[in-house]
DNA sequence: CTGAAAGCGCTAACAT
DNA sequence: ATGTTAGCGCTTTCAG
């Protein structure tokens, strides 16, 4: 009778959540009655049923999905595994990922690798326990391990952005060549000669396509400088700034910067800005992705898309058609060409500082 | 025997775990024996758990933590509230809280109620449903709501920046007021006097309170020019580029805009510097948060730094104190006081500009 | 040290 | 239309 001795919101410690058998013995009749009646099903008397809801209602019953779990040996759960949910790329991919899932009637168990293959094993390892009837790995940084542990695992798992070599598993993932290759050529077709690459030193994969993208469009352009100017970043803003610096002290002035990301761009662009250099008419920069804050930069950034969004969602609606056995199992490789988004990051070179 | 019909990769379909009971008929062993000797019980011969474990291992055996959290009543999860997860300042939270709740041993459920009342409470009936051992609120738009439901949860909650008239709930949260306050003195002692704020119109007691900070600082400016001119945005860099076009061509000129947050901060800089007008010699900005895009910003953005991991660290950590009974009950407000970062996007006013 | 038995909350035959 | 029973995979007494 001393029940509010704490504050109004604090939950009440413990209290045990009523059950259908509570609801049974209130209403007088079998669980398995009550059962049916939350799940609307036919076999139930509508006036018995309106009972057992009604009293279900009032006691704030909600049924454990842990329970029902149990028997039915599905979760409508699904991972998802990211390096970092900080980096706006992948909340994106997660923002679309949610909410195709949510309309699919499935919850979302987030977890980061924060790209340490160890710990992205063990977040697996804790889905599998948890029984998740998916699993959505973005950005895996941990490659051929994974394709060990994917021959091991009886849940299906849908990889984005993750280009192993060879990988025969299902994935989404960006054209990181095609788009490389766009980026550089309009590059190209401004004039510049002299470009530079700042990659990311731990893109792995992507970092080595988008390098092969660039270094493929130069192939093609006899005018062009060679060989190009790389230097690394890691992805980061602050990756970006610092490899940019290190361009700008390497006396090898190029008059365009393709840089792995949007991030890095960024982080270049105010780099470049800093030492008094002006954008574009010093220097030309692009960026890979179009971050939903790309298009405010200043100057705006000219930078190849990603639907991320999209690709997040995709992601999600294949592992929907594998789950659900009545659709025919979705196409393996779901490679997505971004778009070229010029804005005013990018011109053509000013003759004046050719040198 | 015609196992091999799928590609390596393919998960097998349906394919049944193994479970204790498959273990103790290979081990010759009873259930109870596989359950003591997989959870390292003491009570388990040496040998005949090692006999066990080696099994366990080599059948690829996970327990089902379903199973577990229908016996302890507990699952190890805690889900957590999301306005949009595309947010930076969002993500920030959310990756706070990952980290923390990982090294204690929890996994978190996301779900975005994307700003609406409506889906943020089906998202916290479905974590009931999934038996969350406590629930963590970002932002909360639903205010008033949630302290209805609060009192029939059964599990604690906790939420940040949920700044509720009265709340009396678990919150860590950030001292709007003062942020401004301290932004707005920032503004004023460089010799501003025509100050604009641009608000976010779903910003509600957050957008109140900052806004509240803002003219209580100018109150005790009286070579402020009153009132100040107040303008809306959405809390999007589009809403705050949008915003800003009105304010330029109100004809008001202002010297100085407070932005309620860093987006809307980085969307009007982009307004001003497409019309040609220089920051900050023109107009000066300011921000709200210090998202880790805004220095690298150009100009660098003065801002509020709210520090964001930190509160979903700690919004954590206090569900934890509060799930593990065997500590004291953690403060019920916690308030955050944010930095004031100067960087370059404010100075004195240009006195050629002064009209 | 080990096994038998009960039970967590629910669903799903199988009987009425 | 409803009740009975079994069982999902695990933990936990309670007996040996």
């Amino acid at each position: 009778m001393h029940e509010a001795i704490f504050p109004l919101s604090f939950p009440a410690p413990g209290r045990k959540p009523v059950s259908i058998k509570d609801i049974a013995r209130q209403a007088d009749v079998s669980h398995s009655t009550v059962s049916r009646a939350l799940r609307n099903s036919p076999l139930v008397h509508p006036e018995t049923a309106e009972k057992i809801r009604a009293i279900a209602a009032s006691s704030g019953y909600r049924v454990s999905a842990v329970a029902r779990s149990l028997v039915s040996q599905r979760t409508q759960t699904i991972g998802v595994v990211v390096t970092n949910i900080g980096d706006p790329f992948n909340a994106e991919v997660v923002s679309g990922i949610e909410d195709v899932a949510n309309a699919f009637g499935y919850s979302v168990l987030l977890a980061s690798s924060q790209s340490d293959p160890v710990r992205e094993l063990g977040v697996v390892h804790s889905f599998e326990e948890r029984r998740v009837d998916g699993i959505i790995v973005n950005s895996s940084r941990v490659g051929s391990l994974y394709q060990e542990l994917l021959s091991s695992l009886s849940i299906p798992v849908v990889f984005i952005n993750n280009h192993n070599p060879g990988g025969f598993a299902y994935s989404v993932s960006i054209d990181d060549v095609a788009g490389a290759r766009q980026v550089t050529e309009h590059l190209l077709a401004l004039g510049h000669t002299r470009l530079a690459y700042i990659g990311d030193r731990f893109g792995l994969q992507s970092n080595l396509d988008r390098m092969a993208g660039f270094q493929d469009a130069l192939e093609r352009a006899p005018q062009a400088r060679r060989p190009p100017i790389i230097v690394y970043g890691d992805g980061t803003s602050a990756g970006g700034a610092q490899a940019m610096k290190e361009l700008l002290e390497s006396g090898q002035n190029p008059t365009a910067v393709f840089c792995y990301n949007d991030r890095t761009a960024i982080g270049a662009l105010s780099t470049i800005q800093e030492r008094g250099l002006r954008v574009p008419e010093d220097i030309s920069v692009t960026g890979f992705d179009d971050l939903p804050v790309s298009s405010f930069c200043h100057p705006p950034l000219t930078t190849l898309r990603q639907p991320m969004n999209g690709m997040g969602r995709q992601a999600m609606q294949i592992l929907e058609q594998l789950l659900s056995r009545n659709s025919q199992p979705p196409d393996m490789a779901n490679k997505f060409i971004g778009n070229l988004i010029v804005r005013q990051s990018t011109a053509a070179p000013s003759n004046g500082k050719q040198s």
